[in-house]
RNA sequence: GCUGAAGUGGUGGAAUUGGUAGACACGUUGGACUUAAAAUCCAAUGUCCAUUAGGACGUACGGGUUCAAGUCCCGUCUUCAGUACCA
């Protein structure tokens, strides 16, 4: 009997799905366990070979966790929101939501085939608005929420009310906007209600303010900072500007320093933890404020600066600000206002990317006005410079030549003079910079003292003369939440006839996506949410409705609540900053997970995913997690206690030479070798070319130009076998333009009528349907089988790698499951057949035991340790073996197919069922490990003299080490090698090489 | 520049954490079966020398520690990823 991997395949999943085998119960005796894939988003190209990776690698561990006894929560669902489906419905009108119900039909018919065992009881779709009424219920929360830095947490906003009712806000110690003015009690509880708002605003954890921010004219949107890539979008590659907009945001900077702790307690990778730490990029230092007389208005202003070198403070020979800087036109001296104002406008003309290409070029202009030392009261120059950024510190720098690779270079290109405040410290050459090494010179009461004492010492001075203090800076900024698009969370916000954002009751959630005629941005320049017709919100007592203008206009006032939407949605990572928690009680209509499912599944054990999200998605959700946490809501402040990246499988593209710049071989496509002996004699080709044109009945195009510049075009890889070899007449037929194409091979002959071989190059990329390089699952699974495709992927190399993928070698493992199938299906008809006698102690029956028992420890610690590549070979070392000892005992394949049931679990369902067992094999004890059937009774020891092997000799194994030093030099052939000297050292380590040192 | 990861046959990759380097698989070559092909099975396959027996070399490069180094230490080079005038 053959090994149908079609309809096993089918016949399990149906099974599966039928029992509801894999769906989690919210109540167990067993221990939890949670294994949790990052959800994907929905395109519409499908998934290719690359996109199960992760998810097998989940599924293994999960299965192996059933098989261990754990209650597993192993869900799946639909980060469904996204530009993708939006772009598509401006090309053609059609829904997205509509593009993407078509989109989840596929991923889950093409999931489904590789038979993960997910609870789709459970599934989550961002999109659905029974999911983002909960997204939009946490917005309200963050929103009536200010952070405490007292309490170090997030507490409700009513609390700060009553504070700034009774004291004012001098006492309140919180995370808000730096641009508060003081106030007391009596004139808060003066303000008018919107002044009152206003204020509360810039406490509030998600907030509207005027920022700059990413604007990708292409896109029509605004770009979060891990949006952008070297300047231009990450989607679409669109250059991007700075831009003043009126945004939501979300002050993130209140737990940039729990984010940064957290850390420390969960594993992750490394890798991953430093790039968040260098994302959220703290540094402690300074704050230090320099006095500053303007000439002309006679005003005083102070420059403030965030230093982490406050102990550097006596070297400062100027100052830097950033030409976008507020002081700097306060400040500009009238003799400097034209250079000044030349090169403020310079700068602005540059683009984020000219500016990050051209970092070498130093360039600044004097201000004309000084500052004044707050302990020397020694004059110092204010200059600005484009190599002080705005967006960091305060946008001013004190410069410390000495110390500051930066400020020295532009103190040298400038003339401004370099005090050395080092000791012993030549500073002629270059800045020093070494904190570790630095003892401070030169500097009044710092004299003598190293970097840690001066540092402590310097800030202790700045305080005392209130002219700074010490400071930790953050590089995290507060995160841009509004995007202006279509398809993505409304916001539950409609702002007030004074024109203040209001927060739409939880009763009246979900506010759904209206339906719009267009997907674009409407005439006056509003988001897509403009061309609604009905966007006003109107609301009666507990009954509320979303109208038209003139409906919520011609309404009768009494009583009545509401006012214009907000017409910006949330952005992208909105729905998957807390998804994990709602697949705990996916259908929850009350809250967003209920207390006793949370605290029952509490987190996530194992998270699985790509390392592309480290400062996107898994910065977010550990902000919100934190966020909620605060407020009670969930019950830890880390969801995710470990978390593997996986790498990615990338495609092999083919690539053929073609004449692109050449009108007049411009369906002309010559292999790599002829393209080298182009190289080196252009004319040479020329000639030929010109000859075969002659000889040819072809039209060629006419003669234009001479420039024949060769240009590498993809090739669709199905076109391309194993060798390297095109299917000319294939590649022909593929697009109509490459219909009279004419290929030349090695030795520059014409290819046709199947005659002649071209070669393509091939090189390695990510796979993507523009390279022509995918490798489509559906496929694999029809030729081969779903087992084989997880164990392919599994087997190609470490799961953290990156990794081509190479369709050939999955015969390899194929092979392997046919191999095992063959085995239990001998004999005449070929019918299953085991050997159900219990094992003996014979020789054959210890073999097998031993490799079983090999196989259970090696696949138990390959899973453990997350590295399933090595554990497939381990099944195919077995199955020979099992082979070559002719054993088709029930004892050992029992045992067997539960260790490969996590890895291919069709095939171990089928045989599992053959061996009589009714039920499905996924919650079968895991085998346990016995080292005794790997103990032999003696072994053979390699003996070695100094290093080089000489000889095996064979011992028993349970000999202490001195008994087998003894019984080696007893040796005969010991003996022979030493020659009658004596030997220096034996050296026994137990199970490996006995050496002795002569 | 900084941070992180890595460098092993023609290829993907193993190597019990210092103990016989190259497991397992792909590919290649040869053979068996077949009218033939496919499929399947068997054998060989790091490099060099040697008819054989066997020997020498070999984990990016140069040193070092050790009886023993792919693994540890010092230095150099290369590749990939992230980040970048962060004061």
């Amino acid at each position: 009997m053959k090994y149908d991997f079609r309809r096993i395949e089918k016949d399990w999943q149906k099974y599966w799905a039928d029992n509801q085998t894999f769906k989690a119960e919210n109540k167990s005796d067993k221990p939890k366990y949670y294994v949790l894939d990052m959800f994907p988003y929905p395109s519409g190209a499908g998934l290719h070979v690359g996109h199960p990776l992760g998810y097998i690698a989940s599924d293994i561990y999960a299965r192996y966790k059933r098989h261990q006894g754990f209650n597993v929560l192993h869900p799946q669902g639909y980060d469904s929101f996204g530009l993708p489906a939006e772009q598509y419905a401006i090309q053609t009108g059609q829904h997205p939501a509509i593009t993407t119900a078509e989109n989840i039909k596929t991923y889950r018919r093409q999931l489904d085939q590789i038979g993960f065992s997910f609870d789709w009881s459970r599934e989550v779709r961002t999109s659905d608005p029974s999911y983002y009424k909960w997204t939009q219920w946490i917005f309200i929360q963050l929103f009536n929420s200010w952070y405490n830095n007292e309490s170090d947490k997030a507490e409700d906003i009513s609390t700060l009310e009553t504070i700034f009712s009774l004291e004012g806000n001098a006492t309140v110690n919180a995370v808000c906007d730096d641009t508060i003015e003081p106030f007391s009690a009596e004139e808060w509880n003066s303000f008018d209600s919107k002044k009152q708002q206003q204020i509360l605003l810039q406490y509030r954890l998600t907030y509207l303010a005027e920022t700059e921010v990413n604007w990708c004219p292409a896109l029509g949107t605004v770009l979060a900072n891990d949006e952008i890539v070297n300047g231009v979008s990450e989607r679409g590659g669109h250059p991007v500007i700075r831009k003043k907009m009126t945004q939501w945001s979300m002050r993130i900077s209140a737990y940039a320093e729990r984010l940064l702790k957290g850390l420390d307690k969960i594993d992750w990778t490394d890798a991953l933890k430093e790039s968040q730490r260098n994302w959220i990029g703290k540094s402690v230092g300074a704050s230090v404020s320099f006095n500053v007389i303007a000439s002309e208005t006679k005003q005083s202003h102070q420059i403030e600066v965030f230093t982490t070198r406050p102990d550097t403070i006596f070297g400062v020979s100027f100052m830097t600000l950033a030409p976008e800087h507020d002081l700097v036109q306060q400040i500009t001296t009238p003799e400097q206002k034209e250079a000044v104002d030349a090169y403020i406008e310079a700068t602005a003309k540059r683009s984020e990317r000219d500016r990050m290409a051209d970092v070498k070029t130093i360039s600044g202009v004097f201000t004309g006005a000084y500052a004044i030392h707050p302990f020397t009261e020694k004059l110092i120059p204010i200059w600005i410079g484009d190599y002080v950024l705005a967006g960091y510190g305060t946008g001013a720098v004190m410069s410390v030549p000495c110390g500051d690779e930066r400020d020295y270079a532009f103190a040298k290109h400038f003339n401004i003079p370099i005090p050395n405040i080092f000791d012993g410290v030549d500073i002629s050459e270059e800045a020093f910079s070494d904190k570790a090494k630095t003892v401070i010179g030169n500097s009044d009461f710092l004299n003598g003292m190293n970097y840690k004492k001066a540092t402590k010492r310097a800030i202790y001075e700045l305080e005392k003369i209130g002219q700074g203090e010490g400071k930790t800076n953050y590089r995290l900024r507060d995160a841009v939440f509004s995007r202006q698009r279509y398809w993505g969370e409304p916001f539950p916000v409609y702002y007030d006839e004074s024109g203040m954002p209001q927060m739409i009751d939880k009763q009246f959630l979900p506010i759904e996506l209206p339906e719009v005629e267009k997907y674009l941005p409407t005439e006056t320049g509003e988001p897509p949410l403009g061309n609604a017709k009905k966007w006003h919100w109107l609301q009666y007592g507990d009954k509320a409705e979303i109208v038209s203008k003139e409906e919520f206009e011609n309404s009768s006032p009494v009583g009545r609540l509401g006012g214009a939407l907000e017409l910006n949605t949330m952005p992208g990572w909105a729905g998957s900053s807390w998804y994990f928690n709602r697949y705990m009680d996916p259908d929850n209509p009350n809250e967003i997970a209920s207390k006793e499912a949370m605290d029952y599944w509490k987190d996530v054990d194992l998270y699985i995913g790509g390392s592309e999200h480290a400062t996107g998605h898994l910065l977010y959700s550990r902000f919100w997690q934190k966020f909620l946490f605060d407020k009670g809501v969930v019950p830890v402040d880390e969801y995710a206690k470990k978390l593997i990246n996986q790498g990615m499988i990338l495609g092999t593209s083919a690539f053929v030479h073609n004449f692109f710049g050449s009108r007049r071989y411009p369906k002309l496509f010559i292999s790599e070798s002829y393209y080298k002996m182009y190289k080196d004699d252009p004319n040479l080709v020329h000639t030929k070319l010109e000859t075969m044109h002659k000889g040819s009945n072809r039209a060629y195009e006419p003669y234009i130009d001479y420039d024949m510049d060769i240009a590498l075009m993809h090739a669709d890889v199905s076109l391309v076998n194993s060798s390297d070899e095109l299917d000319v007449e294939g590649f022909k037929r593929w697009r109509p333009e490459y219909k009279d194409a004419i290929f030349i091979g090695e030795k520059g002959e014409i290819i046709e009528n199947g005659k002649g071989v071209y070669k393509v190059s091939r090189d390695v990329e990510k796979m993507s349907k523009s390279k022509y390089n995918v490798v489509n699952p559906d496929d694999i699974v029809s030729d081969y089988g779903a087992d084989s495709l997880r164990l392919y992927e599994m087997f190609l190399g470490p799961l953290e790698q990156y990794k081509p993928w190479n369709t050939a070698g999955i015969t390899g493992v194929h092979n392997f499951l046919k191999k095992l199938w063959k085995l239990y299906h001998q004999g005449e008809n070929g019918s299953f057949y085991v050997d159900s006698s219990p094992l003996g102690k014979s020789d054959g029956d210890r073999e097998a035991l031993k490799t079983l028992h090999k196989t259970i420890k090696k696949v138990q610690e390959d899973i453990e340790n997350f590295s399933f590549n090595t554990s497939v070979s381990t099944f195919m070392i077995a199955a020979n073996e099992l082979t070559a000892q002719k054993c088709t005992s029930k004892e050992i394949l029992e045992p067997l197919l539960i260790l490969l049931s996590p890895y291919a679990p069709h095939i171990a369902e089928e045989l599992w069922s053959k061996l009589g067992h009714s039920g499905s094999i996924s919650t079968a004890p895991f085998p346990k490990f016995d080292a005794n059937h790997l103990v032999e009774s003696s072994k053979n020891y390699p003996i070695s003299f100094n290093g080089k092997m000489r000889f095996t000799m064979e011992l028993p194994l349970d000999l202490s080490k001195d008994d087998i030093e003894k019984a080696v030099l007893a040796n005969e052939k010991t003996q022979e090698q030493l020659a009658g000297r004596t030997p220096k050292k034996v050296i026994v380590v137990p199970g490996k090489i006995v050496n002795i040192v002569g």
